[in-house]
DNA sequence: CGCGACGTTGATTTGCCTCAACGATTGTGG
DNA sequence: CCACAATCGTTGAGGCAAATCAACGTCGCG
């Protein structure tokens, strides 16, 4: 399990033996069924998981009772209930499985353990943020320019794996548009190839 | 100048005396006339500002020739080039001045130095990172669920001093709404009173 | 002073939502 | 193992929020 993670950190730099053992020590395996949740927003806990194999998603819930999805969580991915493990207190968002899932948490602790010990961990956590910005930034400037269609085309084109093992309405609350809009687009998507 | 980034950087823990040195050596001051740019998307360059006193805006211009608010920084804010000071070569956004401003600017070596060389940099950094994330996903999530007029109502909330300060069809760029319907939703809000 | 930028207001259009109905697929219990 | 329910995607009709297009007043600045 922890060598996922670990070829994943690697991407950065190697790993020296000693920073494996207190990754090894500090993250904890967990199982998650389709559907299962790994955490419901409002709880009190601060986690992150890695996805070793499965898929995971993030979503809020707003007043008009509406599902909203926030992240896609595949393989060799990080999640977290909230942006970041930061000091909040309480989880901002729903955490759950699509499918059958084996995860690795890590608690605000353990973070902090390999914050300060692990340079490779660190400087990992550092570049993923940057990345995780950008592509936030990019959305937003999507949500304001592109229409629903031009947004699902970008989708498709980033990230195509995601859209295979997605149901539809998931990827419609993801890009922002009901399902039957969405199945329009792709309707009228099939028939111009 | 350099005080202000100190008073900031210090709500996280006082500077030792070497920590606030090797600030001064790394930031430059420099001064943005109102309408001046900091830096124009495309250019090589990476570096990120400090506002000390003044205004600044950060945007981009998309394919149909609209252009995009990202953020604004107003006193006491970080604002950069890019999602983060990271590796990329090319600024993705245009920044320029809205009013007179002092800035602090640093380069990715200058960061780079800090971040290495100053725990409360560091942690500074990391903090308002971890702010910034979760201020993006509110933004995705209420581009995706609130109207217009809802959106504009949150920012009225959450940066009463900013709406003050910026041109009406500035503000609509960032809310991603035309001028006209910002228009509209105003004479709405106030006749309700 | 005169021009351009900015905000306002009106008329029209449009992209997407809502509501509704219906097949196909999945899965669940009797 | 079949029957029925639930979930999911599709299609159609109608409505609404916001965009577009257009015209006009006002203010500030060169």
């Amino acid at each position: 399990m922890i060598e996922a993670l670990q070829t994943y950190l690697e991407r950065i730099a190697p790993m020296p033996a000693a920073e494996v053992e207190l990754l090894k020590s500090t993250l904890r395996p967990r199982q998650l069924k389709k559907g299962e949740f790994m955490i419901r927003a409002g709880e009190i806990s601060r986690h992150a998981a890695f996805v070793v194999r499965g898929f995971l998603r993030a979503y809020v819930i707003d007043e008009k009772g509406k599902e909203h999805i926030v992240q896609f969580a595949p393989e060799n991915w990080w999640i977290s209930e909230s942006p970041g493990i930061s000091t909040d207190q309480r989880a901002p968002y729903f955490i759950d499985a699509l499918e059958y899932t084996d995860a690795l948490m890590i608690d605000l602790a353990g973070h902090k353990t390999l914050m300060a010990g692990s340079p490779v961990y660190a400087a990992s956590f550092g570049e993923g943020t940057q990345r995780k910005v950008a592509a936030k930034d990019k959305r937003i400037v999507q949500s304001l320019s592109a229409d629903a269609e031009e947004r699902y085309r970008d989708f498709m084109e980033t990230y195509p794996s995601i859209v295979q093992r997605v149901p539809q309405h998931m990827l419609a609350s993801y890009l922002g548009v009901t399902p039957e809009t969405l199945s329009r687009i792709r309707k009228k998507a099939t028939q111009k190839k």
